[in-house]
DNA sequence: CTGAAAGCGCTTACAG
DNA sequence: CTGAAAGCGCTTACAG
């Protein structure tokens, strides 16, 4: 290959040092027809030897592609949330995205509205090709919003009738959990919920509501401490429930500390359980029997649907309830 | 302002409903002087009202900045490491980014090697401004790669002589770690530790090593499960330490079951402390002694290192240890 | 199958 | 202080 070419070369320099067309090797670089295989592959050798790469932003201005995804949550330093999942969430998109040349640009944000800028901003300076969408709420206005605006977009999670999606069925893990329960003989289980206004938390409160068998309340929080103990305690005046369903890990934690201080020994006065498994719910005495999912697997199927299109597929996250010794006692 | 205008406008559309050239719009959106105030104001307005942002490859193209910032994260599936620290380092400096009108590009990488083609790539396409790296190994490849990639790029949490840093001084980990089990009248105490090609980790062993004051027994794992369970097992044969110290809390937790199943009893036969702190430590019975650190503040100041451009800068992350119940008791 | 040319939408010397 | 023009480095009709 010619010795003048190196990674700072530009299409027309490999093309001249190879002695064709700029359009020759950008028809090789995207494997488009129209040129022979043995030139495609004399300029794609070179390339490779060479170890090189085309400008990203003069691709992204010319052919109107930016391959990057956008990711923002919102989430306030209060209610940090769970964390694991959105690491597990990111890492199993970044896998497959990186494997179709994607990257993938994430950004946090102080509140709905924010986000909602973001992604204004986002579809003017066409900085993204795609958004997956987090957290859906009841009334939610980014479906609408990313529809308006032209951004392709894939909500993960939840359904949605205006945008493909990455579909959830939350009601099974509030079902499974309560049956397990129920077979432990539990007549009142108390469900101390997330944020109410997050379509996954009423989803469950539905089920949990509706559901014969043991009466259930729901208590609903904002995620942090504080509000997990107040329900905790609220709860226990009066004649309080044999079991408590909590939504996440740091429910769970918070709600146990209370249990715990109020005198209650988990597991035998009284079962707890978290829709949310973790390292956490393992390695806590006793262990919390949890529902456990395959949030990167879950990921890689949101970036799939991404780079697919259009097309909306119902995924199974194949929850399935991982029992422990915080639930093992029988009630009746 | 002339009703044509909307988000999908150029410059150039811009400039010619307001009657002024281009070169005025471009002035006026980068702060450049060269425009009347009064021309300045009028054609701010203009783009406040219609909520328009450049285009962000064309922008990019011309003036060579991405206004991106990449970070890259190598960890196997196994060894998931430590995701409330990412979780919480990338939230830190994405808040200061954004701030400033930067992205974050995020990509997981299953190897140090992997990691470093990313870099070439990012280098040649001109992917982003500047990488923050992070888990300096011994010996690592990356600052003399990104040193001649002349990728700008920063190293958080290690000194480097090759590139800025926002350095962590781990050592004080450590050291006050042991200064506290000394108080507790520990004599042999275990550290069971990360992989030793860390940097972070080798520091750490070192300063155990050579301190005076209790015996310390370094045992190196790879996170996982298994390893820590191995590691403690094998210390437990023979007259075994009445402390242990983990580097994270996988470890922790692990190790903890481990030294239970033996028939330990945590915090009276034998102390456990972690050197990262966590709400699992905290829920855990016994709660567990840790170090705690402000990861969120770090990745800010990471942030605004890659930010200002070239000084390095010693960085506190002030680590305090929150004593815990699984340290309580006095050995003599 | 190939090549010369226009175009993507900005920024920035350069000349007025 | 302002405007016409070139240029960033690709891709892609278009004509051969």
């Amino acid at each position: 290959m010619s010795p003048k070419l190196n990674r700072q070369s530009r299409v027309s320099d490999i093309a001249k040092a190879l002695g064709v067309s700029p359009t020759a090797v950008s028809f090789a670089l995207n494997d488009k027809p129209g040129i022979s295989t043995k030139t495609r592959e004399r300029i794609l050798a070179a390339i490779a030897e060479i170890n090189w790469s085309p400008h990203y932003a003069a691709r992204a201005l010319s052919d109107g592609r930016t391959s990057t995804i956008g990711l923002v949550i919102a989430r306030s330093p209060k209610a940090v949330g769970s964390e694991a999942f959105f690491m597990q969430f990111m890492t199993g998109m970044q896998a497959k995205l990186s494997q179709r040349g994607y990257g993938l640009l994430f950004q946090v944000a102080t509140s709905l509205e924010r986000e909602c800028v973001i992604y204004e901003q986002w579809a003017d300076q066409h900085r993204v090709d795609a958004v997956a969408v987090v957290d859906l709420h009841r009334d939610d206005p980014r479906p609408r919003l990313l529809k308006e605006l032209g951004l392709k977009a894939v909500i993960a999670g939840e359904k949605s009738s205006l945008l493909p999606s990455v579909y959830i069925d939350d009601k099974v893990v509030m079902e499974q959990m309560l049956t397990h329960l129920e077979e432990r003989g539990h007549k009142h289980v108390t469900y101390v919920a997330g944020n109410k206004q997050l379509r996954h938390v009423s989803q469950r409160a539905q089920v949990a509501l509706k559901r014969r068998g043991p009466k259930v309340e729901v208590e609903y929080t904002d995620y942090t401490a504080e509000q997990a103990a107040a329900a905790v305690r609220k709860q226990l005046t009066g004649t309080g429930p044999t079991a408590y369903v909590f939504d996440n890990e740091a429910l769970t934690i918070a709600g146990v500390q209370t249990l715990r201080e109020a005198g209650a020994q988990i597991g035998r006065d009284v079962a707890v359980a978290s829709l949310e498994d973790s390292l956490t719910c393992e390695a806590m005495s006793p262990p919390i029997t949890a529902i456990h999912r395959d949030t990167y697997r879950f990921g890689e199927a949101v970036a799939d649907t991404l780079l697919a299109g259009e097309e909306t597929e119902p995924f199974d996250l194949s929850p399935r309830l991982i029992e422990r010794d915080s639930t093992k006692t029988v009630f009746d």
